[in-house]
DNA sequence: TGATGAGATGACAACGTTGTCGTCTTATTG
DNA sequence: CAATAAGACGACAACGTTGTCATCTCATCA
């Protein structure tokens, strides 16, 4: 098996805590002890066992429990991404894990974790429920959420995206250029960001002294099928929508489909950036927001309250930004 | 802090021994006794400290370390993700880090993760020179290699893309279709993948009677614009290219821009699948491959060798597909 | 009734490291 | 030259768990 510090000291000739002294750089030995043991150390092949140390030491395991969706899935690859930044910047590792929005097997990657003594939780919530949570952070294992509030209950750091005042740009900006009958996707509104940016979508009508009809508003589509069949019925409608704010990115490019299909002008804003949204037939304008950023500071905050800090729950919001590319400057027929 | 076994043995009123019995439902521990521990695990919040369990036990930490370039980059996440599943049905944790193809940090990557005692290693190799990784595998640390075979003198296994056979039959494609002045775009010759498509693209043409022709191979774009300039390059030729075969998705993109720039009809067939290949003005045509299969394998070969199977070093090459969707039909002007 | 054995439980060591403290050697000082 | 201090090093315990083995309690049976 691997060799251990007794095997060094063994080989060296000295003490298995003269051994440690060499391998921690501590002061107070002589530099020909160092360089026996450390001709030990490269002979045998010796690595220290940060198992053994973690525990022995300040029980400081220096990693972190990410819990999110699907790594697979481009959004939370970029917030483990960011987060890999900071960890990498505070030599800690990520130790991640994937919920695919099941509750039952997010809690029991929380609870994992836990048992490998993290030192702190970045989650992005799926779970309506996170009360399992509480003893937990009791026991002093810091958390952050990202994207999604956490249960009320829930005393915690939260890093979100500004849906609100992402979308209700994004539905300005089409508004700004002559819109007024103005159809939206929204996703399935048990999602909270499908809530919020329609809730955007709402507050932007109604600031500029637009009703809203309920008739132009698709709650449900969550594919780019659905979002393409509704969109085709909306187009189909006696009186179309001259615009589209879609809720996310597979709503956009669903949306995008049927109206190239249907070979109409329809003008079109969609939440999230897309790689190639300025490479198609009609550049999309988006209103694009940061995950790396989400996963960037959520880190942050973690290392924050890792090292002890003791603020307020803190919530931070995200700017996104409209990029004008094209398909949201189109005026109304 | 967080309780021990021993807080909750004091509170139960039984051995230390009983309640590690009753935590990993030995048999042999009376019903009421049983009772008694939860009760008092409960009671505190107890969770079994995992990195003592792992220094204790048979010294396995049922985790496995993956080294990728970035978790940030579709390619990488997918393998991730296909690395993700596998670990979770062997009950592993993933221990990930991103070495942005500098060798220094893969290689201290690799070594914290040893040090952290993973059971097993995945590997997408950046450094050039892997000889460092020997003592550890000598040490029983068992390691899989993707995407890029690792220095000759490594006995290792290895799951790679079969980037000669797809491109071989991306170019045979567009020779299908009548193309014979073929251009190709490769990345830097550095990149062992870029020269394998490479190899692929020139078998094409050597198996059709097509005599290469240097002027049209660009080797050293390596991102969208670089592949945008030499596309142009090409495209302004006296005598330009029909086709264009674009080593991986970057160059695709880059080429696909200038040939659209240019109002040109010129055929394109790229390596590797992207989101929206199908969106486009004109749909591409891919050789499409699957990172998160070659994920799924290697994590599959690393749980063999972690189990002690004992077979010669196994190299694997998954298959790619043709995936056809216009832009690679269009026939010689 | 005493031997037998099964079942339940506990004492103790060990995993590989680091913190504490003690010992020994050597240089410094009055 | 003796006293002292500093420097180098080692012995030992502890971190929280599990494996090994010993002990204790009963029910069973000859």
């Amino acid at each position: 098996m691997r060799p251990t510090m007794r095997d060094v000291a063994r080989r060296a000739g000295v003490s298995l805590k003269t051994v440690s002294r060499v391998v921690n750089g501590e002061v107070g030995v002589r530099p020909d002890t160092v360089e026996k043991v450390n001709d030990a150390i490269a002979a045998l092949g010796f690595r220290r066992n940060d198992i053994a140390r973690a525990l022995r030491g300040g029980k400081r395991t220096r990693s972190l429990g990410l819990v999110i969706k699907d790594v697979g899935n481009p959004f939370y690859s970029q917030i483990a991404r960011g987060v890999e930044e900071v960890a990498r910047a505070h030599d800690l590792f990520v130790i991640s894990g994937c919920s695919d929005e099941d509750p039952a097997r997010e809690r029991h990657l929380i609870r994992s974790l836990c048992e490998r003594r993290v030192d702190g939780l970045l989650v992005v919530p799926s779970a309506a429920d996170h009360r399992y949570l509480i003893p937990e952070l009791k026991m002093g294992t810091a958390a952050v959420f990202m994207d999604r509030p956490p249960e009320e209950a829930i005393q915690a750091d939260v890093v979100l995206i500004d849906n609100v005042g992402g979308a209700r740009a994004g539905v300005e900006h089409l508004i700004a250029h002559g819109h007024r009958r103005i159809a939206c996707l929204a996703d399935l509104p048990g999602i909270f960001t499908a809530r919020e940016r329609r809730r955007g979508y709402d507050e932007a009508l109604q600031a500029h002294g637009i009703p809203v009809d309920e008739s132009l508003v698709r709650l449900g589509p969550h594919d780019v099928a659905g979002a393409e069949a509704a969109t085709a019925e909306l187009l189909a409608l006696g009186d179309p929508p001259t615009a589209v704010f879609t809720g996310n990115n597979r709503l956009t490019i669903g949306a995008l489909r049927a109206i190239q299909a249907a070979g109409s002008r329809t003008a079109l804003v969609g939440f999230d950036d897309f790689e190639l949204a300025d490479m198609l037939a009609t550049p999309v304008t988006v209103v694009a927001h940061y995950p790396a950023e989400m996963g960037r500071r959520a880190a942050q905050l973690l290392c924050r309250r890792m090292d002890g800090e003791d603020l307020p729950p803190q919530r931070v919001l995200l700017p996104t930004r409209l990029i004008v590319r094209g398909s949201g400057e189109s005026p109304p027929l």
